[in-house]
This record gives structure tokens, sequence and C-alpha cells, in this order.
DNA sequence: GTAGGCTACA
């Protein structure tokens, strides 16, 4: 039987199918469709180009070593074994690792034998390709051959494990190699503390990390950064920066993988000053930062709003002489779309593309998406088919985002057959379920969603916290409470945690439920459970309280919120004040209305209209209409219940009418 | 010949 070759990717026939359901391509996409790379090289090369992706710097390098291969095989002595070899290591550290492979062969049929080092590259390759099997066949070919493997064979298999997660194996082969009189070098230990970490075992990371010196090896950067980043991740900034100048005291100085990881984590927790205390200490010791800090730094501040700090971010990066790459330009292109200047980010995804710089599956997601978002998602679509057009295969995340923009615009048999295709080409994952059970929620369609997350467990995927939630949210709003709360009595018993969101969305089905009672015991569930409710939750409880007509406890929760070091936005606000309207307690409504503005949290245009239809409702007209003046004033305007009111007053009483005019009179004085 | 860091979907 002929071995099928590992590394090939499975053919899919998905795109095929998929393109039968996409209409022609349009503007303003067209110029993906330009090729901006203005070179003369062959057919050949531009196939590989668009099928393998090559980034274009390493292209002529690549070229480059190809073309001196060529020449060398044809060379009379061949080269030793040990030139061969260097040449495949500086191939495997330009990540080409298919290349090393059939270049391994062609040596191999030139009569030139293997040793320990060029079966070690292969399997580095393997290992990096996350075909640790293969790997272990390479190494057990080797003790065939009768070559001993040394230290470095070891440590790349460990860290091949550790890239497929088999952190046990990994531990159990590293006990066997100590256990064979092989002593584990600091690479060694550094690729097992990171499995560790990336295990989320950061605590044995740790003690591993401690008992190193003891057992003969010094950790360096590597080892101290892996931990640290490990941390930061975990957001323990705090551990993380202790653990840096430990490291410091001693005298293991930090790299720019090192401040890297810090900034990441304190971005993460919003202290964007300290991350730039962090970049002025980094180029005080002249540690320069590149690509992946400018990057760090962009994200955090398009993810908070702040993209033209990000664009200034960017400039000053280019006048560093640091080049952007995909992910900066990825980066700012999402911080655009955030914050709602798709047009500019358009225009940013043209200047990547005319600097050669190829969007990728990220990049294309974020167009996906917004596009989604906006109720466009023929033009989602279009992206999709550009995807496939320029050789970059879309994934599971891509489709993903186009299902739900399908559920957004309610084309939900159009969702169904893409996540039939999807599960039919085995791709569909637990967002794929969640995001069609939420599309069926979305439509009223609760028993489809039901289905779905049915299915799911038959496929062997485990149901999350947010499928959970999704489904539950669903059953309240079909009017299926008992269902509900069936299936979050369920979820705790699967061991799923509830999350705050969870919490919120059976807290606010219980109220909307009359059930005010229950929701509170759940309350106190939750905060048992170390969560803190966020504004959503205060916001949802004041609404119940207020509908039950227990404004008092509301005004209460109201006060408690400041206790808690939350600032009220306005939601909550609104939710007060409608309660206090419902009641009749103007004075106080009015109070919170100016209390507002005081705090710096504007009303907006839900606010005036809830104020002044209470004051219409209670017929204190003078106040209605000096706020609906104040209303338009500010660029609101009257939706449709205030607008009814209006009317059906003007029926009854000619007042308001008159009342109105004499201020238009007013006011055009 | 071996080890560490950045971006997207509910």
């Amino acid at each position: 039987m002929m071995m099928k070759m590992p590394w090939r990717r499975k053919s899919r026939s998905f795109h095929l199918q998929l393109q039968g359901a996409i209409g022609t391509i349009q503007s303003p996409f067209l110029f993906l469709f330009t090729n901006y790379c203005h070179s003369s090289t062959s057919t050949l090369e531009d196939a590989r180009f668009l099928t393998n992706n090559f980034k274009s710097a390493s292209f002529t390098r690549l070229h480059d070593a190809i073309a001196s291969f060529n020449h060398v095989i044809h060379m009379n002595p061949l080269p030793s074994r040990v030139h061969f070899n260097r040449f495949l290591s500086a191939l495997v550290k330009m990540k080409q690792y298919h290349t090393v492979f059939s270049m391994s062969k062609t040596i191999e049929l030139l009569g030139i034998s293997h040793n320990v080092y060029s079966l070690s590259i292969l399997i580095n390759c393997f290992c990096h390709l996350h075909l640790v099997d293969f790997g272990f066949s390479v190494f057990g070919k080797m003790l065939k051959f009768g070559l001993e493997p040394n230290t470095v064979t070891f440590t790349t298999l460990i860290n091949g494990l550790c890239k497929e997660s088999k952190i046990d194996k990994a531990v159990e082969f590293f006990d066997d190699m100590v256990a064979h009189g092989y002593q584990p070098n600091v690479y060694t230990y550094s690729a097992i503390i990171n499995g560790m970490c990336k295990f989320g075992k950061t605590n044995v990371a740790i003690g591993l990390l401690n008992g190193m010196a003891d057992r003969g090896c010094e950790p360096n950067v590597v080892t101290y950064s892996a931990i640290i980043d490990a941390l930061c991740k975990d957001e323990l900034v705090g551990e993380a920066l202790e653990l840096f100048s430990q490291m410091r005291n001693k005298g293991v100085s930090p790299d720019v993988i090192t401040y890297n990881s810090l900034i990441h984590g304190v971005c993460k927790l919003g202290q964007k000053n300290q991350a730039l205390a962090l970049m002025n200490e980094m180029v005080e010791q002249n540690i320069s930062p590149d690509v992946y800090t400018f990057n760090v730094l962009i994200d955090a501040l398009c993810k908070d709003g702040m993209v033209s700090e990000a664009q200034n971010t960017f400039n000053i990066m280019i006048q560093r002489g640091v080049e952007p790459n995909v992910v900066t330009y990825t980066s700012l292109i999402d911080g655009l779309c955030i914050s709602d200047h798709f047009k500019e980010a358009l225009a940013l995804l043209k200047e990547m593309v005319g600097r050669n710089i190829s969007p990728n599956v990220f990049t294309f997601n974020i167009l996906i998406d917004t596009l989604c978002k906006k109720g466009l998602v023929s033009n989602a679509q279009i992206i999709i088919k550009i995807m496939v057009q320029r050789g970059e295969e879309p994934n599971v995340v891509n489709y993903n985002s186009l299902m739900d923009g399908y559920c957004l615009c309610k084309q939900i048999d159009k969702a169904r057959k893409l996540f039939d295709l999807m599960v039919t080409n085995e791709i569909a994952n637990i967002f794929s379920y969640t995001i069609l059970i939420n599309g069926y929620c979305k439509c009223k369609m609760i028993d489809d969603a039901k289905d779905v997350f049915v299915e799911m467990s038959h496929k062997g995927l485990v149901p999350d916290v947010v499928t959970y939630s999704t489904l539950i949210e669903g059953m309240f709003q079909a009017g299926r409470p008992q269902t509900a709360q069936e299936l979050f009595k369920n979820m705790c018993s699967h061991g799923q945690q509830p999350n705050i969101v969870t919490f919120s969305i059976m807290i606010n089905g219980l109220c909307s439920q009359g059930n005010l009672d229950e929701a509170l015991t759940l309350l106190k569930k939750m905060e048992e459970s170390q969560l803190k409710p966020n504004l959503v939750t205060y916001c949802i409880l004041i609404n119940g309280m207020c509908k039950a007509g227990k404004i008092n406890d509301a005004k209460e929760l109201f006060s408690s919120l400041f206790e808690n070091g939350l600032q009220p936005n306005v939601h909550i606000y609104s939710a007060i004040m409608k309660g206090l309207c419902r009641q009749g307690l103007m004075d106080e409504a009015y109070k919170v209305f100016k209390d507002m503005e005081k705090v710096g949290c504007l009303p907006n245009n839900c606010c005036y209209n809830i104020i002044i239809q209470g004051f219409l409702k209670h017929e204190d007209l003078p106040k209605a209409s000096e706020l609906i003046n104040e209303m338009v004033d500010n660029g609101f305007s009257a939706d449709a219940a205030t607008t009814e009111l209006v009317v059906h007053l003007l029926r009854n009483n000619d007042l308001i009418l008159r009342l109105l005019k004499v201020r238009n009179e007013g006011s055009a004085n």
C-alpha cells in the first residue's frame, strides 16, 4: 500500500459547493483581486506564491536556497553530510519544513547516509508540523540504524509532544531520558516548562524552574520568559513582575520577548501607562521594541476604541524603522471597524495590499464579521469568494462569522445550509453549533434550536457555558421558563460553571416571569461563587424590582452600585428613572435625570423619552414641553411612545397645543 | 541539529 504523505492537506470540495451560492463580485473589494506584486517571476514561482502563500521576504531567500541546492547536487565530489545538514537547518529556520523533507529524500538518493543530526532535523520538522508520531518513527529508525540519540534529539521530541498538548507523555519521555542517563540541558527544561505553562500547569512549571539549579542546570532568559508569559496570560501580572525581578537579581537579563509578554499582560489589564513605562525601560536598556511590541500596543489601543492613538503608534513604529506586518494592519483594521470607520478600514486594507502585505484569514474575518454585523451579508459572501480566489483557504472562524451574519438578517435557511456543509466537511466546532442555536432562538424556532443542541452531543461536542446560556435565553424568550431552569441545572451538574452572562440571563428570565424572589436567590448564589454582578446584572435587577413595584428595593440597589465602585451607565439610569416615573415619583426621577449630567453620563435619546413620558403621563405639561425642547436642542427626537402620548394628549386637551405654540413662538424670538 | 512573544467568531 502506498503511504499517504502525512503532511498533505485533505482535499476539500467545500468551496466548490459554496461558490454556487455566491453571486458575482462587485466593488468595493475589487482591489483585492489586483496583484500588486511587480515581479518577473516565473509561473511556477507564482503558483507557489499563491498556493503556499510564502511570505515575500523569505521567498527570495527560499528561491536562492533552492537554486543553490540544485547547483550543489551536481558537484563532484558531493558536499559532505555536515554541509547538507547546515543547509537543511537553515531551511528549518525559514520554516520550510516540506522543502526539507523533499531535499532530504534527494540527499538520501545521492547516496549520502543519515546521521544523528540529519535525523534530528527531520524529527524537528515533523514536530513543527504537529506530527510528533512521525517524529517518533524517525526516532525508531535512528535506533534501528544503531545511531545513538542525544540530548538534542530528546529535546526535539519532548517539544513535539508539548506542541500537541501531550504533556503527560512529554514528562514521561523526559523521565525516560533521565533514567537512561541523558542529562537534560536548558533547552530541554525550557521546552517542558513551556509545555506545562501552555497546559495551564504554571505552578508545576515554577516548581520545575526552582529545582533546575539543584539538578545542575541554570535557567536562562527563555526559561523565565516562558513562565512570565504564562503568568501574564492568566492575568497574574503581579506575580509575573515578581519573577521578572527575581530573574534580574540572578543576573539573567531580560530581552525583547520578556518585555513583550509583560507589556501584553499589563495592556490586557487596561494599564496602558504601565505598558508605556515598560517600553521606556526597555529602550533605556538598549532593547529595541520590535514589531510584536508595537502590535501588542496598537491592538490594546484599538480594542479600547483609541484608534487615533493606535494610528499615532503606527507612525512612531514606522519612524523607528520597524516594518508593520499583517498583524499590525489587521489590528488597525479591526480598530477602525470597532470604531465604526469602515471606509477607513477599507482604505488601510488597500494600503496593505499595495505594500504587498497579504491579508490573511484574520484580516478577512474582521471584514466578514463587520459586514455581517452591519447587515451586509452579501458583501461578506463576496469576501469569502475573494479569499478562495486568492488561494487563502477560509477557515471555520470565517464560516462561523458568515453563518452568524445569515442568522442576524434572519436568513436561517442559508445559515442551516452552510452549517450542514460544515458538518459534512467535519469542520463545525462548538462555535458553529452555538451560532446556529442562537439563530434559531432569534427566529423563534426554539425546537430547532433544541434539536441542534441535542445533535451536538451526538457528535461528541460538549456544549460550553455559552451554548447553554444561548439556549437558556431562547427558552425564556419562547415562554418556557421551566425548560430554561432545567437546562441551567443540567449545565451545573455537567461541571460547567455558570458565568456572569449565564447568571444575568437567568435572573432576567426569572424577573420577566415575575419571579423576583427566585431571581434574588440566584443573585445570592452568584455572589457566593465569587462572581460580582456587573452593570448588566444590576440593570436587569433594577428593572425587575421596578416591574414588581418594589421601588424602594430598586433605589437601594441603585445606591449600592456606587458603594461597589461601579459607575452607572445610561441603561441603569434609564431603568431607575422608568421605575420612579411609573410610581409617579417625578421629583425623584427628575433629580436622577439631572444627576446623570453632573457625573458626566450624558442622557441619550432613551433617557429623554423616559422622563418626558413620565411628565406627560402625570400631566406636568410645562415640564414635559421644556424637556422636549431641551431634547430637540441636544439633537435627539421623540420616539414612537412619546409621540403617541403627545398625540393622545393633543386630541384630549388642546392645552398642550397652546403650550407648545407659546414655546415655539418664544424660541422664534 | 534543540526552548519563549502579537491579530479574528457566540
